[in-house]
DNA sequence: AGCAAGTACTGTATGACATCAAGTACATGA
DNA sequence: TCATGTACTTGATGTCATACAGTACTTGCT
């Protein structure tokens, strides 16, 4: 915090309250390892923003513990340990009940910062 | 918290990290009191959403501490005392470049999410 | 006049969560 | 062999939104 925004804009913290979402989002299409949902995270924002590991690690614990995902081992047994997550009913549930509370909040939020896309919007 | 979402999807705490730029916004017109801006928050999410007293004072004091707005006690001589809140050039600045980063935010979780409003979205 | 409801502001906890900092362990290429 | 990358873990720490509990004045209703 105090980061004070550098150059592009990209202040830690304003994706708060939505990294469940995402991650959840993340196993839509298949199990996923924990690093790996890193790295896709990583590369989607074209590397400008990061969620760190251990925000990470700690949303798989609560997840897990929501009963939201569920968490295996996979079987790289020459080495390199890996913890897959898979999607459980509940979570497939939360997730499509986070993502129209994300649409309602963006457009809410668009609204008071009267910044939302339209036609003649030159941002899009 | 734990509030799982009632009916129409609005969790609290999803305003977090943006309640700052919300408030600059509200103050990018015209000076304005506290209550008056709570209310016109109230009022812009069709009342669906509300961000509390206690937080809009908390980020008052926050903005005032941070050299981003100036308080000052109106006139109202007759009783009923208002404290309003006048936005500081570094305000102003800080404002553009959050507006910038919500804007850029808000892009990347569309995308991590698969919300994007596009012209063939229903959902506008 | 009496009283509820609304306006307007304040202060002290509390809890969630994103991050920091530090660490373990294995694999691989120079 | 030694740095670098992959992969996971855990114990602080700080910020912030909120709950809760006030104070004080005003206005509409009966």
């Amino acid at each position: 915090m105090t980061e004070t925004l550098s150059g592009d804009a990209f202040s830690a913290d304003l994706l708060r309250g939505h990294t469940d979402t995402i991650v959840l989002g993340a196993l839509r299409g298949a199990d996923r390892y924990g690093f790996e949902i890193y790295k896709a995270i990583r590369d989607a924002t074209g590397g400008r923003h990061e969620v760190k590991e251990a925000t990470l690690y700690a949303t798989y614990r609560r997840l897990v513990k929501d009963g939201l995902v569920e968490a295996y081992w996979g079987d790289e047994s020459q080495g390199g340990r890996r913890k897959y997550y898979r999607l459980t009913d509940a979570g497939r549930a939360v997730y499509r009940t986070n993502v129209a509370a994300w649409v309602a909040t963006r457009d809410v939020i668009d609204i008071l910062l009267d910044t939302a896309p339209t036609a003649k919007d030159h941002t899009r």
